[in-house]
DNA sequence: AGGGTTTTGTACTGATCGGTTGGTGACCCG
DNA sequence: CGGGTCACCAACCGATCAGTACAAAACCCT
């Protein structure tokens, strides 16, 4: 398996170049569009997402699509990475909270509200992207596992430091808690695909905070 | 949204005929390239599993699929129920246990043998076959969600008994608590999609039991 | 051995896939 | 207002998609 980084800041690339002064201007707006087609990967994943379904959700034709962003599969990364700016980082930014629980508690909520947002599709691009794809398309499970996982580093991260400040339970541990809440995190996700309400998941949430409440 | 049903029993149905007495004997068992149908979807999924795939993988040429299971999607269905018959009825049947905890402590570890289990792809066809689909297989999501809904109610139906018989915690709501294992237990099956080890699922089914262990 | 029946394998179908070509249109600069 | 430069758009490309037609092969029965 090769390794797969994830571009977690604003892209840059030589593709994107700066608006030119000279030539016929754009009649498209970048991020908009960006926008559409990570929407469209989000409710049919890479590969339900044809190019005749993303093209007509951005409302720009293939050419624009290519001169703009490449190809299929380089779409999909800007696509992933403004999801990773805007969704994930919500989750991630939750984990600043004085406590473990409060950290856990803030990432599990602002996770299940971020499934159940209506402005957007149900459930969560890292997962639905594509979990299984074509051997072809092998690449874009990687990415995506790579995307979890990043997010999941940073709640142990978080973990971690608890646990040196005491702020731990006895003998947990700071790796497989973190597993335990970006698992719960996936499943909620699934959950929020097929339709959960935000109330069924925050009641999960509930009685997942239960397994931290134990003291010492 | 359609209403789905699920196919838990073994397929009779009037297109697999019984071995006619006449004609060309079939020089494959029905159900060996069923299981390497069911194998090349839980790895690709439903839309990156095309038909080489498939008829290469079964060991079979395209007329014989069609004459045997219909087409890709009744093929599929197939699979599933198969699937079913076979690895989610490995977890139900450990719900038949003497208490609440012990019930949802052998489906979780039950749950993460299946996920990990070498003889087959890593992870859960249930999610792996296409949790996002192109629109016009938007109908093999919904079989998947119904298939995942129908375990969940099995864990709901364990779990209310339980609430009767004073056997959870106070004011613990089976629904609820049915959704939080099923939730984890599809989170474990996309970390096992990504790699996940054995032992790493069961570290975090130990945290889950926590969420339990606190008893009235 | 020969007729009836079913499976097998090759080669095909139209549709759609991701991606590109080439001509036209729209803008800035001189 | 003319030349240069870029974006837009329709139509196209080969490859692959799911699904099928047809003839040869393999069996049972008489």
């Amino acid at each position: 398996m090769t390794r797969v980084t994830i571009r977690t800041e604003r892209y840059t690339g030589a593709m994107s170049t700066e608006t030119p002064t000279v030539g016929r201007p754009r009649a498209f707006d970048e991020e908009t569009v960006l926008d559409r087609a990570t929407e469209a990967f989000w409710r049919h994943g890479y590969e339900g997402a044809s190019l005749s379904v993303l093209t007509s959700a951005m409302g720009i034709n293939r050419p624009s699509l290519y001169a703009a962003f490449g190809n299929k599969e380089q779409l999909f990364q800007r696509a992933f990475a403004r999801y990773h700016d805007t969704q994930v980082a919500n989750a991630r930014a939750a984990l600043d909270q004085p406590t473990a629980y409060a950290s856990i508690e803030a990432f599990l909520r602002a996770s299940a509200d971020g499934l159940t947002d209506r402005d957007h599709p149900a459930g969560c691009l890292s997962i639905q992207g594509g979990l299984a794809c074509s051997p072809e398309n092998a690449r874009i499970s990687e990415i995506l596992a790579a995307g979890r996982a990043a997010t999941e580093a940073a709640v142990e991260e978080r973990l971690s430091r608890a646990a040196k400040e005491g702020d731990l339970p006895d003998g947990m541990d700071p790796g497989a808690l973190a597993r335990f809440v970006m698992a719960l995190s996936e499943g909620h996700a699934v959950h929020a695909a097929s339709g959960a309400s935000r109330e069924d998941l925050h009641a999960s949430v509930d009685i997942a905070l239960r397994a931290l409440a134990l003291r010492q």
